[in-house]
DNA sequence: GAGTGGTCTAGACCACTAC
DNA sequence: TAGTGGTCTAGACCACTCC
């Protein structure tokens, strides 16, 4: 009776505690976006497990595509620096059905007190420093986007406006490459707004036109907030793309 | 070197197989939503199979939310008419984050000719008979969304307004259990609209307002695209949710 | 206690990539 | 040919549900 006293704490398979170590080599950049990580042989050793159970971790890592499988050649940290990852978060369309190529102009990169709102989603005190950056893109000429991207000035001291001009490739490729920084998963509320002046000048249209507004938080390992993107679609000739499973 | 000629056809895993063979008898409505379908054991003895083949294709077919699995009772058939699955399809939410209980009210219920987009989208020949719903839905007595909604007239015989005013509970429970159609995915077309006269009067709300225009294709098993949605949100003090993975 | 899904292991063999 | 991930098996044992 008294050497029995269970801990009602719940009950954590084998697996679950590796996918937590594999976790805490990522966080830790032990490797790197990009980079093999051991084989399951040498991981099932290193952690005195199975290959099986390894393979059911590394699985369910791969499913949250935080990993990348590949047969033959080994298992890869995932990166937004690879072809198929450069629209990963982008879930705008043309309605025609075609590919379509945004090209980014940087208009500003400035630092300042993060608002009460910025903040609280990127987890910083009122005040604290962060970077504004505000951009356009454009499809075929035509301004499509504009979008306000504030960051953590800690998190991403040294970025300016020269640097983000002459970065060519997606901006989460940039925070991998400058500031060890991988972006794992996001979330956005969309909304329907109408353009200001403001946002009419930025993408030449008529004041009043409706737009779509999208407000991103994305996070890193650990669920940790590091880039809040409010961006406003003109989706007179795009659309937005979900798909519900 | 005339024996061998294997073909090009590319390697399928027997899991794969059980898998599609689950699939069919979903399909063939051998085991309906919300029913317990046969033990793992039972299913690996069926197809001569190892228990740990079946398992994997299970795995990956609840993975997909078609099948659910409750330890110690069994592997279920994914139903809409379960609590949790009430809003499983609804990314709207309200901006002060409580929850929110839709009232529902169908104003009209139609046979109609499919116009050639709607013919197009459900896999229909052109002038085929759909079932054309407009409905309203309110929260705390604010109507919030408009929604046109066409189903293909041959599953769907005897629906009419009636039947849709005796329901109480989703559509797509509804579906199921009068016309044996489950909902298995969905892909949603966003854009953001003005609004014009009727649906202004619809949703009371002034001419010009900005809503979100949401265009849904929900397909059953086997990818057969059965119902059409075009709903229109009013999205001043709620928004739609996303989360990207 | 019987039955279900969940975990873990060990070992054999297959498919793919690189050298 | 060696090394990687991918498949499949068989068996032991655990956790949960229901009777």
């Amino acid at each position: 009776m008294s050497e029995v006293n269970l801990p009602v704490a719940s009950f954590s398979p084998l697996y679950e505690q590796i996918k937590v170590m594999i976790l805490a080599s990522l966080q830790a950049a032990e490797w790197l976006p990009g980079a093999v990580i051991p084989s399951e042989m040498e991981l099932a050793a290193r952690y005195a497990v199975s290959q099986g159970t390894v393979r059911k971790a590394i699985d369910e890592l791969a499913a949250q595509n935080l990993l990348v499988r590949r047969q033959g050649k080994g298992t890869f940290v995932a990166t937004h620096q690879e072809d198929d990852w450069q629209y990963r978060f982008l879930r705008l369309a043309p309605d025609s059905g075609e590919k379509f190529l945004l090209t980014s102009q940087f208009l500003s990169c400035l630092k300042a007190k993060a608002s009460s709102h910025i903040a609280n989603l990127l987890k910083l005190k009122a005040g604290d420093t962060v970077i504004q950056i505000d951009r356009v893109q454009s499809f075929a000429g035509k301004p499509i986007v504009f979008e306000e991207i504030w960051l953590p000035a800690t998190r991403f001291k040294d970025l300016d406006l020269d640097a983000l001009n002459a970065w060519h490739g997606p901006v989460y490729a940039l925070y991998e490459s400058q500031f060890a920084t991988h972006m794992v998963r996001a979330e956005e509320k969309i909304k329907a707004i109408s353009a200001d002046g403001v946002l009419a000048g930025h993408l030449q249209i008529a004041a009043g036109s409706p737009l779509l507004s999208v407000e991103r938080v994305a996070f890193t390992y650990g669920n940790k907030p590091v880039e809040i993107r409010h961006a406003r679609y003109d989706t007179s000739e795009q659309h937005y793309e979900n798909k519900l499973n």
